[in-house]
Parts: structure tokens; C-alpha cells; sequence
DNA sequence: TCCCAGGCATCTG
DNA sequence: CAGATGCATGGG
């Protein structure tokens, strides 16, 4: 299934820490395993701006689509960076491919929870683990307390919370949030132990797809710090915060030298 | 050995 | 209300 997209790069959403379930096949880059939920698909960039999903027309079309968000225009969302903040125009220069995906809400939700005081290459290997302890497969709501209860993964603390947040999402018909403002969904999901700010807005914008939400962690706030003068920029504010803020955090980490 | 990581809950003043 | 502290774990 040949697709032509602009402004995808998987690397850069590969390396921008809004997944972690996305397996580079060669060196280069070009060609990924994507993992959701229970599905998965092979992705290669056969020539620039041309790729090749492992798939059916109609799974792209039902699936694969909607998850890489095929039908946002992120060059529009660039040209609308004012020409005079410097730091997210050299971010959306540097990160040309970036895209927000549209993750499962359970599976983003379960990810987040786990990201908290956490590293991103543990965060991959923590749910690696919770997968290969379930027959390979990202646990559904109704499979992974008994993971939890059968191995101990690592999760420290955190793992308390899945409890609670797998309680949520029984008791809470979250399709619901999808209809909600920003606001709303972060007052219903900060009431669950364990989401703070951080995880909802994250649980907002790669779950939930609501590009108002701007996580801030502590490369965001070192950003603000190093490349604003402490002053919180504009963007964080706009109707596209959420993607904007994955620019800079992708930049400002790679150029810190965290990656490679 | 200490410090840090896509933080949060809880306690203290 | 803001600010400090403990928390599990593993890598540098």
C-alpha cells in the first residue's frame, strides 16, 4: 500500500519520546515496525515522501491513517510560528517531519503513567516487558492486572497507579472525553492517583488528540529557562501548543547531546 | 557514591 | 496558597 505523505519523518516521531513502541529495522531509518495496541504494521520510506504500509487499502484507511495523522496539514501549523521566536522556528526547521500520532487512549494512558520520573529508554524497556509478559501483546484494560500480579516488570512505585488507572477506565465511560475542552478532560483525568499535570496534558494530546495540551516535563521547563529567559513563550498558549511543544522538545534534546 | 529521568502525592508553614 | 520531601528503579 503506497502512500505519499509530507512532513513525515520516522525517525523524528520515532525519537520524540510521544511513543514508545516503534522498532527501527534498518540503520538508515527508512523502515519501522509500528506497534497499537494489538495491531502492528511495517513502514518504509521507499523514496522521499513516498511510503510503503504493510497493509491493506482498507486498514490504512480505517487505522493507519487516522494513527499518523495523515489528513493534518503540519506545514500549515509551521507557517504559523511567528517569524521572531528564533528557538521554535530553528525546532520546526530541525524537526521538518514532525507529526503527532493518534495513539490508542488506553495505551497512551497506561505509557504516561509509567513515564513519570522515568527515562524514555526505560520507559521503552518497562513496556516492552508488560508486552512480552502478554503473549506479546500491549495488555487490554481487562488483561493487565494479572500481568502486574504474575511479574514483576520494574515499575516501582508506579505500578499502584495502573491499578488505579485500569479502575478508571472501567468505571468511566472515556469516550466521553473525546467531547470535552482541554479543561474538562484535565479535571476528569488528574482525579485518578497517579495523573498530575504532566500525564494528563501528555494523556491529552497522544491520546486524546486535543493540541491545546502542552506537557510540561523538565526539558520543557529547562527550555523555557535556557532559550526564553524564563519567560513562558506564546506558543505554549496557542490552539497548537501541544505540537509546538514537540519541536522544542525534540530539538532541545538532540541538540544536548542526550541522543546518540 | 550521588544525580537524574517526559512527576506525583503528601506534608508543612 | 507555595514550597519541601519521599518515592522505586536503573543508568551514567
Amino acid at each position: 500500500m503506497l502512500v505519499e505523505v509530507d512532513h513525515m519523518d520516522l525517525n523524528q516521531i520515532a525519537d520524540s519520546g510521544q511513543c514508545f513502541r516503534m522498532k527501527k529495522l534498518d540503520d538508515e531509518g527508512k523502515r519501522y515496525k509500528v506497534y497499537s495496541l494489538s495491531r502492528e504494521v511495517e513502514v518504509c520510506e521507499v523514496e522521499k515522501g513516498i511510503f510503503d504500509f504493510s497493509c491493506s487499502e482498507e486498514e490504512y484507511d480505517r487505522v493507519w491513517r487516522d494513527y499518523f495523522d495523515i489528513d493534518t496539514n503540519y506545514n500549515y501549523l509551521d507557517s504559523l510560528i511567528p517569524k521572531d521566536d528564533v528557538f521554535l522556528q530553528a525546532s520546526s526547521n530541525y524537526g521538518k517531519g514532525m507529526r503527532i500520532l493518534k495513539q490508542n487512549l488506553w495505551e497512551a494512558s497506561v505509557s504516561f503513567v509509567i513515564s513519570q520520573n522515568n527515562n524514555i529508554p526505560r520507559i521503552k524497556k518497562i513496556i516492552e516487558s508488560l508486552c512480552y509478559e502478554n503473549d506479546g501483546n500491549f495488555p487490554y484494560l481487562d488483561e493487565i492486572g494479572s500481568v502486574l500480579e504474575r511479574v514483576d516488570i520494574g515499575l516501582g512505585y508506579r505500578e499502584k497507579y495502573l491499578f488505579d488507572l485500569a479502575d478508571f477506565f472501567k468505571e468511566y465511560n472515556t469516550e466521553d472525553l473525546y467531547e470535552m475542552s482541554y479543561v474538562d478532560q484535565m479535571n476528569i483525568l488528574m482525579k485518578v492517583r497517579g495523573i498530575g499535570g504532566k500525564v494528563a496534558n501528555c494523556i491529552c494530546l497522544y491520546g486524546l488528540h486535543t493540541f491545546d495540551a502542552c506537557p510540561v516535563d523538565v526539558w520543557v521547563e529547562r527550555l523555557v529557562n535556557e532559550e526564553y529567559g524564563g519567560v513562558t513563550p506564546d506558543w505554549m498558549y496557542s490552539d497548537y501548543a501541544g505540537y509546538y511543544q514537540q519541536l522544542c522538545f525534540y530539538y532541545k534534546r538532540h541538540k544536548s547531546g542526550v541522543i546518540k
